[in-house]
DNA sequence: TAAAAGTGCTTTGAAAAACAAAGTTAATTT
DNA sequence: AAATTAACTTTGTTTTTCAAAGCACTTTTA
């Protein structure tokens, strides 16, 4: 029987699972690569990516390339299993059909 | 590649989540059994429904159980085609890892 | 038969979340 | 010097979530 407790709050959001999906098979991926693909206004992806630092699902990597400011995140260890569980979840309550 | 604008914005939340993947499986199913099932108070259930209503995602049903009220949900054909898309788009998003 | 309890809501209202637009800092290219 | 870019933060609006209370109606219980 899938339960919706189950499920993470802080994956419900279309920009969350974007971000998450794409940090599963990326390992540092940047800002304005995160912006372009998932097509999102500054302030918008900017406190997607805050909230899901806080929770500690991903981290921050800041430097320059060349003379350029550059910010890349990477999921951490625990975004990694909690992603994971809820897709989990995700499954065994939508496999009950 | 998973494209998070096909995922549908009606059925982001767990509840509607839940909901849905209940009528998926359960012709009538009815409004106490969603309450006691999804764990949820009357106000909340009650608004999620109606959205899911308004939509025409699902249909209403009031009858008499002998002499008892009775009020049942369905799925219609619309809402049983929105959330396998969703559900596709939802996978399609996931399995690029 | 009056009071209590149940069903299925609606209304109210508070809190949280989503989101866009504009502003910001610091560097960079033109 | 002016315009552009990166990466934000701030502000403010709209939307969503959710619980609590109220309500109309019926049924059960004392």
């Amino acid at each position: 029987m899938g339960r919706i407790d189950q499920l993470n709050k802080a994956f419900e959001s279309r920009v969350r699972l974007g971000i998450m999906s794409i940090l599963m098979v990326n390992d540092w991926m940047d800002y304005k690569a995160f912006k372009e693909q998932l097509d999102l206004t500054d302030g918008n992806l900017a406190s997607h990516i805050s909230g899901l630092e806080k929770l500690e699902y991903i981290t921050v990597r800041k430097r320059f390339i060349g003379k350029k400011t550059n910010t890349s995140y990477k999921i951490t260890a625990l975004g990694k299993r909690e992603f994971q569980s809820h897709i989990n979840a995700l499954e065994k309550l939508l496999n009950s059909f």
